[in-house]
DNA sequence: TGTCAGTAGATGCAAAAGCATGTAAACTGA
DNA sequence: TCAGTTTACATGCTTTTGCATCTACTGACA
């Protein structure tokens, strides 16, 4: 009765998730120690992050919501604060009155790019001994797979 | 001189990373909308978890703190607030004073299994689609190889 | 045994988060 | 074209978080 591509076991997957999981609270949790994010707060830098990912340049706030683990009115203040430090700026968008872009500003993407580099380096430093080249291949692989084959219910 | 065991690249290792960031950011993002996360929050949820899966049943506050993402403070305070709730309780160390023991509750503990159930379930629907029994199983491999060889620095 | 650095957790206070709701623009379908 | 619904973001208010600091206890060593 067994298949090449059998179903997956809800043992299987739960646990695997766990382990995904705790692995990524074990490196947050040292990453939020590093001195890079002494300068600006690491849910800050994942915006600039984000933002310096997209390839206008100009994000909605919905859209960039998507990919944060906060809330709508947190993300809107968030932004709020950021702006008022400089850092990004935001327009409404053209088509939809409603919306809002926001984009890098040139003092932003100076920071996002020297925190990332710094943070880059840092982050290989940690996890680079766990595992060879090919693993984090097949790691990063894996995930890809799992992140876009999730079910949207 | 390419090696079988070749040291994993700078870009390998923070795209690696990325995804599976990215990954638990999409799961949980789906995780929080579930209706079994309405009568507690989700990092309630955690502790009462992390709790639940201590061999002895009493956790020292300062180790479960390692488990979470949330600051000593944090921690302190929503223990008090589950300790108001009657989901855990609490209780001075033996072999040091100045510590804090905790543990689930009966009612902590019945609580945290009925949100489970529905959980586990919940997450199978979501994940299952996306990877095989095989991959889910490499995986879960891959993760707890990163999570265990993370270095400490 | 007394001092002193280190550790565990609590607490005051300011910043940030979430929930519920408000406002305004966009869509939808008679 | 216009009522009714939905969507995008903002805002009032409460709760939770984090930082800095405090207190109490421990352990090391002179």
């Amino acid at each position: 009765m067994a298949d090449e591509e059998s179903q997956p076991q809800i043992r299987t997957t739960s646990e695997a998730w766990e382990s995904l999981f705790r692995t990524q609270v074990a490196v947050m949790r040292r990453m939020q120690q590093l001195p890079e994010f002494k300068k600006l707060a690491m849910r800050e830098y994942d915006v600039l992050f984000n933002l310096s990912h997209c390839p206008t340049g100009w994000t909605r706030l919905n859209e960039l919501n998507e990919a944060l683990l906060i809330s709508q009115p947190s993300l809107s203040r968030m932004v709020e604060r950021l702006e008022a430090k400089g850092l990004v700026q935001r327009r409404t968008a053209e088509r939809d009155q409603r919306g809002i872009e926001i984009a890098l500003t040139e003092e932003g993407r100076a920071l996002q790019q020297e925190i990332g580099r710094v943070h880059v380096r840092h982050l290989h430093e940690m996890l680079a001994p766990a595992l060879s080249e090919e693993e984090f291949r097949q790691l990063q692989f894996l995930t890809d797979k799992l992140r876009t084959g999730i079910k949207d219910r």
